[in-house]
DNA sequence: GTCTATACACAGATAGAC
DNA sequence: GTCTATCTGTGTATAGAC
């Protein structure tokens, strides 16, 4: 028993590897650019030995978005642990962590117009239980938010959920960055501010 | 010269049917997931006789997207005949438009990551030519918009650059006509309400 | 210039020894 | 389970006849 624990640990860790290195890859050169070859290679293995852990492209791709989707989930569940908060201010914070996440290149994106790979995600019961998981804990500040005020009832709640995923592979953030002309703080700051406040001047108090 | 006239419309007419092609398939799947051999058959020819119009894969990207920038151009271009409008309102219109065109799926989308069609789109004269002439008639009226305080001066000009070409490939159209359940006009008023004005509920007058 | 047929390369996936 | 070596399909690009 001992022993097997043991093997299960390696194997855990090698498998940590793997996802690492799609996570990274997918966050650089995004899933078509990907190859199995460099994920071997990046995680240290063979590309067989991937194959032994993840059945195809397709559930490697699936295993990294599980994986930032259990990373969402945690620090939404830590900021729930701060009842006190309003939930507009509760959406910023996961908006401000989605835009750091992508500054640090930890934040995996695939492209939104491949329906072999949203087919194979939709089909994927892991994947699909923290999404939606992760959907109803936003949906309940957006709820809220909407009733307080603090966005706009006018917008389907579906949208303002639309829009936090949307930012987490923002362009604009690529681009400011590729500029090299700000910092991240800068960068992290003003595509926040104007996904709630939009791009006009502050309105004077 | 009469012959050869005719011979060159012709021409044009078949140049102009590959990359209305690929300007579908660009909007539809993507750059990675459109083969040539679906451009060839969508534009009613042998895949070598598309080889004989455009040099590469890549040479017929950049030739949907210089299309796709020569209609922004001209609509830019009519709306600067209205010297009357806000500069605010000349952008808004811009954004409308590139929302609409998505909607209509006319607007081809690249994948903004991949380095080798990057590069190869930076070398290009007639694509940099066409975004720059863009990127500068833009820049005009956010100046002005900033100068005369429509939009917040705290932003880099160049970020609502970014916004404005990051609102042409927004999945979040994509994920609200998904949905099913907005018409279009809808989706268009809002992504265009959110991308200048934010989420927040309107201030009351 | 247009076609059919084909060359070539690359990447996903697997076989089989250890 | 891990490796080396290989199969296989697919997609870019081209040859060569007409």
């Amino acid at each position: 028993m001992a022993r097997l624990s043991y093997k299960e640990q390696i194997q855990r860790v090698r498998e940590d590897a793997i996802v690492e290195a799609v996570n990274r890859l997918l966050a650089t050169k995004g899933y078509d650019a990907m190859t199995v070859d460099e994920v071997a290679a990046e995680a240290g293995m063979a590309k067989a030995s991937v194959y032994k852990h993840f059945a195809s492209k397709e559930d490697l791709a699936a295993a990294a978005m599980v994986r930032a989707l259990d990373r969402a989930v945690a620090f939404v569940d830590g900021l729930r642990e701060q009842p006190d908060a309003s939930p507009i201010d509760q959406l910023k914070a996961v908006a401000g962590w989605a835009i750091a996440s992508q500054l640090e290149g930890e934040m995996p994106s695939l492209p939104s117009q491949n329906s072999a790979l949203s087919n194979s995600l939709q089909a994927n019961e892991a994947y699909m239980d923290r999404l939606i998981s992760l959907s109803n804990k936003l949906s309940i500040w957006i709820t809220q938010a909407q009733t307080s005020g603090q966005i706009s009832s006018d917008l389907p709640a579906e949208m303002m959920l639309y829009i936090l995923f949307a930012r987490a592979c923002d362009p604009v953030v690529g681009m400011l960055k590729a500029s090299g002309m700000y910092t991240n703080e800068q960068i992290l700051a003003w595509v926040t501010a104007t996904t709630f406040d939009g791009v006009r001047p502050p309105s004077k108090a």
